[in-house]
DNA sequence: AGCTATTAATAAGA
DNA sequence: TTCTTATTAATAGCT
């Protein structure tokens, strides 16, 4: 229903999946409102967004069609509401779980937590990360193409063609974030401190981290 | 959304009536599915016909969201010292946020989600994704090594060596993964076949990775 | 329980 | 969030 068809799965984009629950709750509603009204049902909604919000309707009252049900439960009871109990007291411990394993997840793409794996799970979070660092890259990339086009029409910045620099020549972003607070300190943008600083953490640069042999589209700028 | 547009108002005629029931509730309960799913939202939804069939759905379980809303409601009651009960019964809530941060987490590193991000924290994002590369490569590459040291040692299993040139000149994973199960089929182990398997998965592998250029032990062996 | 002419809902974009 | 608009989805009235 709408300018392109799409797939009923979860939405990774935050944003859009926040805007589609608003339009789609605001629908559902009504449509509920509808039914019980044209066909004399009583009817109860309730959804929790993904943040926990509450939004709730009834056409009576929610008690009401609460006890209802659990007179209908009572009614047809043999041992559903009993399994039904012990997925929920369990909830906290798989949550809990869930927690855990994307945690352990995030600490092996880390390069933590990988002893006793065997060759093959070793290659395979490798790459994993080669994946998502060309994905990562590609986009930095075009992000910084963007970012010297915009330079081309507006005032420039010192501090800015410093995180610039700094970005094209790969140093790491320790240094961007002394820089720039560097800059909140002396409240004097000036392009001689930068320089300082700048030389400081390209020497006290002492990690060995892989060359970018990355995306195709990697930039491979010498200074303009 | 029909032939006629109708009013909102209870439908006289029984027939009718029991018909639309029908084809509206199914509508309905998918719309409620598709919201939860679309949105990871938690969903119940309860309805009486009129005369007093039953139907409902939850995405969860409807005791789960019946509880759930109970909570919530206790929550708003201002008499109870709120901050206790959240802390004793949102736990749920906070588990579930904790759950779709990490989720998020791991989507940026494989370079999804990343739209409106600046380009420092692109770049942030970017080394983060290095480093773990660094480690995971470093590791990995011990592990060759000590694999090369055992072979010395030991009888030699055709497979076993597929495996490790395989992981030398850096093919995919999935080459690997293609040979075992081919060994498994077979379950006569040979050069032979595992030569022809290798070579059709080098030929049908379309993937564009980045190089390793990565960490300084990196092995750069040729075929001994 | 099907069929379609219509209306309603809504995804994408502003 | 709200509005617009191009499309798809839902469904009212018939069979």
């Amino acid at each position: 229903m709408t300018r392109k068809r799409i797939q009923i799965k979860k939405i990774d984009n935050i944003s859009s999946r926040q805007v589609t629950f608003s339009k789609r709750r605001k629908g559902l509603f009504k449509k509920a409102q509808e039914l019980s009204t044209l066909c004399d049902a009583d009817i109860a909604l309730i959804v929790f967004s993904a943040t926990s919000k509450l939004f709730d309707y009834a056409s009576s009252s929610m008690q009401q069609v609460i006890e209802r049900l659990d007179r209908h439960s009572a009614m047809h009871r043999s041992d559903r509401s009993y399994m039904e109990l012990q997925i929920e007291n369990d909830s906290n411990d798989i949550l809990r779980k869930k927690v855990e394993d994307k945690s352990h997840e995030l600490r092996q793409l880390n390069g933590e937590d990988l002893q006793g794996l065997t060759l093959q799970e070793l290659q395979k979070i490798e790459e994993h990360l080669k994946r998502g660092l060309s994905n990562v890259s590609k986009l930095k990339d075009e992000k910084v193409m963007q970012e010297i086009s915009a330079l081309k029409r507006k005032k420039i910045e010192p501090a800015f063609v410093a995180t610039l620099l700094q970005c094209l020549i790969m140093l790491p972003i320790q240094g961007v974030e002394l820089m720039e607070e560097n800059q909140r300190l002396k409240k004097v943008p000036s392009l001689i401190p930068l320089h300082r600083q700048s030389s400081e953490s390209i020497i006290s640069n002492s990690s060995n981290l892989p060359e970018d042999g990355g995306s195709d589209t990697s930039l491979k700028l010498g200074l303009p």
